[in-house]
DNA sequence: AACACGTGGTT
DNA sequence: TAACCAAGTGT
């Protein structure tokens, strides 16, 4: 029975992480969430930093929103976040506490989808889910060599399917777990350690030499271009710091006031017209701009930062200046934070 | 049904 | 070094 070989190396090999000491379902929720498309090593620090400062999802469903994507800072995906905030307000208000226990009621969770709930519902409750994350296709499709694309409808149906009939029912949570700590630590993307493999002896891929074949992938995501101009302005040691808009790339964080242009400016001129009505240039003293990209998955950000020393602010525009200290409570994304740190602003 | 959504490690 | 990819979800 290939369940039972692999819950048995499970068993003697698996690493020791916190969330495996725990049947709380709200332990394992947060780490879910917070593993989705993310390292363990990546995630770890988080996973212990959220179960200190919200010891319980009524301590996640009053804090504020703010706070909770402050935590997340540096993690990336921020919707993540918002939607395990919501989701606990969700779970507090409305369920009084009671975290959901199956798989369909799981699913009524923001940022829960199938991996998620399958994961949690096994997990935590013993039910019959099989997950399929990326270790699980990885794993299946070299084990029996299927060609069929993971990240099409048909693919993502057929691994469902056969997850499924592999699971264990007795330990579906063990047999999920299995699979992916298997995926993570033996059968990875690049050299596998098939020698290790407690599959070795049923894996078609193995035989033939095929590792590398699978999984097979549909699209590759193409990178767009843009240019950023962030404006540094100071006045009276204090920064001016503005939210991002709700929807897209870092919705909700904090960010210098910004002028995106369709290439790189050299010249401050070129971007005197669409400063904020705030900045008068007559009142401005221009430092020296520096660049950086900035990769993600699908833009390559060319940032440009123009330290600006502001000579008059209004009372109206005195509410977003922020001092050193404040600003370190602000949940910002990594360029800022880059930013920030090679470039310190508060001279001490 | 594609595509947006982050960050950092590895090759 | 550019590309890949990590315990995916929402639209």
């Amino acid at each position: 029975m290939l369940s039972s070989k692999i819950i048995e190396w499970y068993h003697q090999n698996k690493r020791n992480l916190p969330w495996r000491e725990t049947s709380n379902p709200y332990f394992i929720w947060l780490s879910e969430v917070i593993l989705q498309q993310t390292r363990v090593d990546q995630g770890l620090e988080y996973y212990l930093r959220f179960i200190e400062a919200y010891p319980t999802v009524f301590d996640l469903a009053g804090a504020h929103q703010e706070e909770v994507l402050r935590n997340w800072q540096g993690l990336g995906y921020y919707s993540r976040a918002r939607n395990l905030h919501a989701a606990a307000q969700y779970i507090a208000n409305e369920l009084n506490g009671n975290f959901p226990s199956t798989f369909t009621e799981l699913k009524k969770m923001k940022g829960v989808g199938d991996y998620t709930a399958a994961a949690i519902s096994s997990i935590a409750f013993g039910e019959k889910k099989a997950v399929v994350d990326g270790n699980v296709y990885r794993v299946l499709s070299r084990l029996f060599e299927i060609d069929t694309p993971i990240n099409s409808n048909k693919g993502i149906k057929k691994f469902s399917n056969l997850a499924d009939s592999l699971i264990d029912n007795k330990r579906p949570g063990d047999y999920n777990q299995a699979m992916m700590e298997l995926g993570a630590t033996i059968c990875k993307p690049k050299k596998p350690l098939c020698p290790e493999c407690p599959l070795a002896a049923e894996c078609q891929s193995l035989k033939n030499q095929t590792q590398q074949n699978y999984p097979v992938k549909i699209n590759k995501t193409k990178v767009r271009d843009r240019y950023f101009n962030y404006l540094v302005v100071e006045n009276e040691s204090k920064i001016f710091f503005q939210k991002r808009p709700q929807k897209g790339i870092w919705a909700g964080l904090f960010e210098f006031p910004l002028i995106e242009t369709d290439k790189v400016v050299e010249d401050f001129q070129l971007l005197v017209k669409n400063l904020p009505d705030w900045i008068k240039p007559k009142d401005i003293a221009i430092g020296i701009p520096s660049s950086k990209i900035h990769l993600l998955s699908h833009q390559r950000i060319n940032a440009r930062f123009w330290p600006i020393d502001l000579a008059k602010v209004d009372n109206q525009t005195r509410i977003n200046f922020f001092t050193e200290d404040e600003i370190e409570q602000l949940p910002k994304h990594q360029l800022i934070v880059n930013y920030l740190n090679d470039n310190p602003i508060f001279k001490t």
